[in-house]
RNA sequence: GCCGCGGUGGCGGAAUUGGUAGACGCGCUGGACUUAAAAUCCAGUUGUGGCGACACAGUGCGGGUUCGAUUCCCGCCCGCGGCACCA
């Protein structure tokens, strides 16, 4: 009987008290790390995703292993951050306590899923000495100029008392609790990371930036595309639109940034965002400015999420009195402000172009602005005439692609391309702008009003004014003094301890900044952290750092597409910039496991009851089949449905496996032989491919043989040689099996210390293959013949196969198609008479 | 709207990258064992027609290239994910 509870335990016991897990320091081997993207330890425990990630992770270090590389494969947790806070608020219970606790359980559960993570390296982001060197590193940027204060519109979520990142308030609403969320100004810590879209140098060396730095990067297209985006680079030209107020000019110039400086000539009205400058400067002389301002309050009230609904019609008031000249035409136009424009991206104010422009070809619709073409279609070289008719039709409605400008004076019959390119030099050489890039990129706003993260490491003096605290005294450390209800504030406001404080420079009483990190600056560097994690002085020591850096496999959700990924590489590249790194990118390959729906095909929850609860499963089928059985699913990365049906096809497999090695006596066979080394090249194949699911299925099919072999022959066909081999690739997907089995067969030292076997090229090749006989392509037979034999020799046989004789009747072979070992193809004229 | 990914049996999914479509597993049907059930084992399982050997159709839809297309090209439809008034 298979007794996985009994099997398992007894080998985590012995894996534990052997140190088995240890990262093996040898720097003989080359070294490779396999890292998976660290939980947050939720009250919750391990879900199925987990599992599914763990496990292919797992398998992949444990296959390194085996064929001779050092591995660096360590898990750690992601501790700080809102739900233990929340948490806290509701029952009173320090986050520290219920971290710890959740962090317990966690390692349980890995543990019970035989994962071989080395929990020596283990780190938790609320650790002090942990958060040490976050606060360092917030230094770091702080001393080099990419850390700064400002006012702000922030992302405030009234019902978690809290600002949100950009990131975290999608469509206006809280990713957390789903209320809407208003802007509201605070006083913020903001990180440069702009300052990195662009490669940069390092003593001489041109080291890529953000953006070039993808290029590089083995990962997948939908993450490489999704970062790009976010982004969103755009090439265009800044243009200084010169202003008249009440038919005077005035020494302001109006800024706008445009992409398609070929369709000025179109320009009929200029439109500034609410936020703009401008319009409190001019209050005094703009003739409606009442209406203006009762505009602009409105918009103010507004959420981001009615601002920005596409649906809505665009709204707007004209500036009264003021105009703005084209320093292409010298005509000037109406200035409106309208909250279709954007105050934080570009200028703050766009040209209007409504004949070329949906956005502004609407807005113009509804206040009867004019519309002025200026691009025309191309003629197309091949004149396909409904094209042009469709073309000539859109042309009175919005034409918004490349064309041939046309009333536009001296740039008059020039293609878009080149207009924008003459027109750039134009605006330069006549002082009126220049060529300018944007990017949809924000910096990066790290405070929190929290409690439950790391410190922000500056103090506030009424002499010295901002004073970062001094290396030498760091961590900050939370203090425990601390209510937590949210009152608007970071509660590390009200503590006592926390900020009684002198000022590191005048020594005068001062007090410390009482703001949190965003948790994603915890998460941005601990992938360094793991080769040297206990280093009291550096965030991770030179040597370390050349020994185990980068991590050459990383794997986690999608969800972390944008936000983590990208900051984590900003990170790498400020360390990489200032020193303290040699390499360009933390992730050189990274893949997402799929998400693992319900049963129903909906997203796993609570309120649907759909939870899987991998202890459960562990408990009636055993770890070794729930990893099985999450690897057998389906590719890593597709999003698939869970089914409880299907894990009892990997139990019967294990336990075949477990029946069969018991017998004797134990002879090789050729045929079973042959499979065994095909096998041992697809499932080291697959693994390196990550396909685990059809690496467990060629497993199967051989176990199978080997099955049908045993029952006819009462033999078992494989020498015990041979039977090691089989164990050694299947013990990455079922170590306690594995391991249980291979101290069966007399084995001392653990499977996981002996090489992944070697497969023999003369052993791949049949005896015999099924070679397909097509007619016209079409399969007619196949016959059973030695794939050595020659075209000639294939041929003849063929002819004597009575299904494809009766094909051949009347028929003239015109062609013949030869693929050896594979298949022959006779293409026949008059067919069948 | 833009970017990215995908569409194959009742279900999860295979297919050496242009060469026997449906591997492997679940489920289902029939049989063996059993007083019976479970478990296990054996056989079958894309659809239609035929007792059968076989034949025809078939990888979202319509075309194309090719001796041969799930795979390549053109044009659509549908689904999923990301971004979205970004000028």
């Amino acid at each position: 009987m298979y007794d996985h509870s009994q099997i398992e335990k007894k080998w985590q016991g012995k894996w534990r008290a052997d140190k088995a897990n240890l990262t093996e320091e040898n720097p003989a081997k080359e070294k490779k790390y396999v890292l998976d993207m660290f939980p947050y330890p939720s009250g919750a425990g391990l879900h199925a995703g987990h599992v599914e990630s763990y496990t292919a992770t797992d398998i992949y270090a444990r296959y390194l292993r085996a064929k001779g590389f050092s591995v660096l494969h360590p898990q750690g947790f992601d501790a700080f951050g809102l739900p233990a806070e929340n948490y806290a608020i509701r029952t009173g219970i320090h986050p520290q306590q219920t971290t710890a606790e959740a962090i317990k359980n966690f390692i349980a559960q890995m543990d019970s899923l035989g994962l071989s993570y080395d929990w020596e390296r283990s780190i938790n982001t609320s650790d002090p000495e942990y958060y040490k060197f976050t606060q360092w590193i917030f230094l770091l940027l702080y001393k080099n100029g990419l850390a700064y204060k400002k006012e702000a519109k922030v992302n405030w979520c009234r019902s978690c008392q809290t600002v949100l990142a950009n990131e975290q308030a999608e469509n206006g609403v809280c990713e957390r609790c789903g209320s809407s969320v208003i802007q509201k100004d605070l006083s913020q810590w903001f990180f440069k990371i702009t300052d990195f879209v662009e490669d940069f140098e390092v003593s001489g060396q041109k080291i890529p930036g953000l953006l070039r730095g993808l290029d590089d990067l083995d990962w997948p297209s939908s993450t490489k595309a999704a970062q790009k985006n976010w982004i969103g680079r755009s090439e265009g030209a800044e243009i200084e639109f010169p202003i008249r107020l009440a038919g005077e000019d005035q020494p302001q110039k109006i800024k706008v940034f445009t992409t398609r400086l070929d369709t000025i000539f179109g320009c009929t009205y200029v439109v500034l965002a609410p936020e703009h400058p401008l319009i409190p400067e001019f209050s005094g002389s703009i003739k409606n400015f009442q209406i203006v301002e009762s505009y602009l309050n409105e918009v103010k009230r507004k959420t981001d999420l009615e601002r920005t609904d596409l649906n809505k019609d665009k709204t707007g008031v004209p500036l009264s009195g003021l105009e703005a000249i084209n320093p292409f035409t010298g005509e000037a136009v109406q200035v409106f402000v309208a909250d279709y424009v954007l105050g934080s991206y570009g200028t703050g104010a766009v040209m209007a172009v409504p004949a070329h422009d949906e956005r502004d070809f609407e807005f113009a619709k509804k206040y009867r602005l004019s519309v002025k073409k200026s691009v025309k279609p191309l003629v197309r070289e091949i004149d396909d005439s409904d094209d042009f008719e469709e073309a000539e039709e859109n042309f009175s409605q919005v034409f918004t692609e490349d064309g041939e400008l046309v009333d536009s004076g001296k740039f008059t019959g020039l293609q878009s391309v080149e207009a924008r390119e003459r027109m750039a030099n134009w605006l330069t050489e006549n002082n009126f702008g220049r060529r300018m890039i944007n990017y949809r990129l924000r910096d990066w706003g790290v405070s929190r009003q929290r409690y439950w993260g790391a410190p922000i490491p500056i103090i506030y003096c009424d002499y010295c004014g901002e004073v970062p605290v001094p290396e030498s005294d760091l961590p900050v450390v939370l203090p425990d003094d601390v209510d937590f209800r949210p009152t608007g504030e970071s509660p590390l406001r009200y503590s006592q301890k926390f900020n009684k404080v002198l000022c590191p420079k005048c020594g005068k009483p001062a007090h410390r900044e009482h703001d949190t990190m965003d948790t994603f600056v915890c998460s941005s560097w601990y992938y360094l952290r793991y080769a040297d994690p206990t280093n009291k002085d550096l965030f991770a020591s030179p040597e370390k750092l050349q020994r185990w850096l980068p991590v050459d496999l990383y794997l986690g959700g999608a969800e972390h597409t944008v936000l983590h990924l990208l900051y984590s590489r900003f990170f790498t590249k400020v360390l990489r910039k200032y020193g303290h790194l040699n390499f360009n990118e933390p992730f050189l390959k990274l893949r997402h496991q799929g998400t693992i729906l319900g049963e129903d095909g909906n997203k796993m929850s609570k309120s649907k009851g759909n939870v899987v609860n991998p202890d459960e499963l562990i408990k009636s089928s055993g770890a070794d089949a729930l990893r099985l059985y999450e690897m057998f699913l389906g590719p890593l990365e597709d999003m698939k449905p869970w089914n409880s049906q299907g894990i009892i096809g990997v139990r019967r497999f294990l336990e075949k496996v477990y029946t069969l090695a018991f017998d004797v006596p134990r002879q090789d066979d050729k045929q079973v032989l042959s499979l065994l080394h095909k096998t041992i090249r697809k499932v080291g194949q697959d693994i390196e491919e990550f396909k685990f699911n059809t690496a467990i299925s060629a497993m199967m099919i051989l176990v199978n043989e080997i099955s049908d072999y045993r029952q006819k022959n009462k033999t078992w066909p494989l020498s015990l040689e041979n039977t090691e081999n089989f164990l050694k690739i299947f013990a990455p997907f079922a170590p306690h099996l594995a391991e249980e089995l291979w101290e069966y067969l007399g084995n001392q030292k653990s499977i996981f210390l002996s090489p992944w076997p070697q497969f023999d090229e003369s052993l791949l090749i049949s005896e015999s293959v099924n070679l397909a006989v097509q007619i016209n392509g079409k399969l007619r037979a196949t016959i059973n013949l030695d794939p050595k034999l020659s075209e000639a020799e294939v041929l003849s046989l063929i002819k004597e196969d009575e299904n494809v004789k009766k094909w051949l009747l009347d028929a003239e072979i015109v062609k013949t198609i030869f693929v050896p070992g594979r298949l022959v193809n006779l293409v026949l004229k008059n067919v069948g008479k």
